[in-house]
DNA sequence: CGGGCCATTGACATCCATCAAAGCGTGTGG
DNA sequence: CCACACGCTTTGATGGATGTCAATGGCCCG
């Protein structure tokens, strides 16, 4: 949440949280079609988030954790415009979007608050473009790993070591491979000493390695 | 702009374009790292947007045309974060973002329309990741043509035939595809009788059969 | 009118997908 | 609490789609 804010206006910030919901593992916090009503702030736990095409193929647009928020998609037709799914046990914040609207109205720096997000997700957005549109399959997985264990780092969490909370097809899906090569090309990272791999749990036993291969 | 505005409204939202500009083609609009100040309305023109890795490859995230709006992703880090060129001559509204964000504490409509501008970009984003990470060559230009001429169409030229303002280069840019793959698929689809394509003038001969290409 | 950019086409190489099989973990129910 | 079954992961063999390199040709703009 922004900084720098009066007390009375973060206290009725706080006040915008109408309840909170908790998940389980595999359950879907929205799915795509249905009504919009509100933004989600994640408290605990990892989601995924994905599109489908209506010929059954999808993929998965983004993972998300602690503090990001869900939901966005659904302003602009009153619909989610795609299925968000707890990887493990997790709890959100609920946030009625009208009342977002009506309080931004008042608070400037919520309301910039509020345009920043939606203006960093499509950044991160174009990001994936680049990743999906120019990048083989090592310089995927290496962007992806650095991303995640650099949120994680954010949240306090080890700067080398992680426990993968999505499948290595969910990886996949979202990094444009099959699950085979983003298996293989973890074991390559593995022979070239570069992570330890052990099913979920990684270790990145030479961050500048796989540095390189985003930045050769 | 958004409907059902009272007069007052509307007159007020018009003065917030502070000023028109004029370019070139091949012109920038903005640079990647340029100080944010304004968002753009494109009056007349095509642009593309592209954002580059550090290593000097870049990748086209998107083609505008008239109506849609260029700086979205400026205003998370108050620079933007991608170049914006125009690939034909062009005019547009400037519109500086530090206005919108007063004016639309007063005009809920406004503030509504900025929303779902933001929303309607996250969500194309999505799609375009579905089309990087799980389609083939032909699928994904299929998808870009019908989704080049219904654009087209909804600003009254033909529903069949288009004259594309970018290379076969920024196509494959993209659409993740290399420029030569994208001349051979446009020859095929030539030779199959669903286009006819002279250089960058193309005519759809055959809708269904593109639309059966996404929708197999 | 000419030069340079853009597009086309061919031959070949490469990366990743596909198909297949086996191993490992996890969790679930008896 | 243990055992089994299922899902996930790994690994191998093979093939296909697209990338790469190269040469030619056409169009447009200056």
């Amino acid at each position: 949440m922004p900084v720098g804010l009066q007390p009375e206006e973060l206290r009725r910030i706080d006040g915008l949280v109408a309840s909170r919901r908790r998940l389980k593992r595999r359950e879907a916090l929205f799915h795509n079609g249905e009504k919009f009503e509100s933004l989600f702030a994640i408290r605990t736990g990892t989601f995924k988030t994905c599109v489908a095409s209506e010929d059954g193929r999808d993929q998965v647009t983004g993972f998300q954790m602690a503090g990001e928020i869900l939901g966005l998609d659904g302003i602009v037709s009153d619909q989610y415009n795609c299925d968000a799914v707890a990887l493990e046990d997790a709890e959100v914040c609920v946030i009625p979007f009208g009342s977002i609207e009506t309080l931004s109205r008042e608070v400037p720096a919520l309301q910039r608050h509020i345009h920043q997000i939606m203006s960093r997700e499509i950044v991160r957005d174009h990001g994936v473009m680049l990743l999906l549109g120019s990048m083989r399959a090592e310089e995927r997985l290496a962007v992806f790993l650095l991303n995640l264990v650099q949120r994680l780092h954010a949240r306090g969490f080890s700067r080398s070591e992680l426990l993968l909370r999505m499948s290595r097809e969910e990886i996949g899906s979202y990094l444009g491979l099959k699950l085979e090569t983003v298996s293989r090309t973890l074991s390559k990272f593995a022979e070239d000493g570069v992570l330890d791999v052990q099913q979920r749990h990684l270790r990145i036993l030479d961050a500048q390695a796989l540095q390189r291969m985003v930045n050769p």
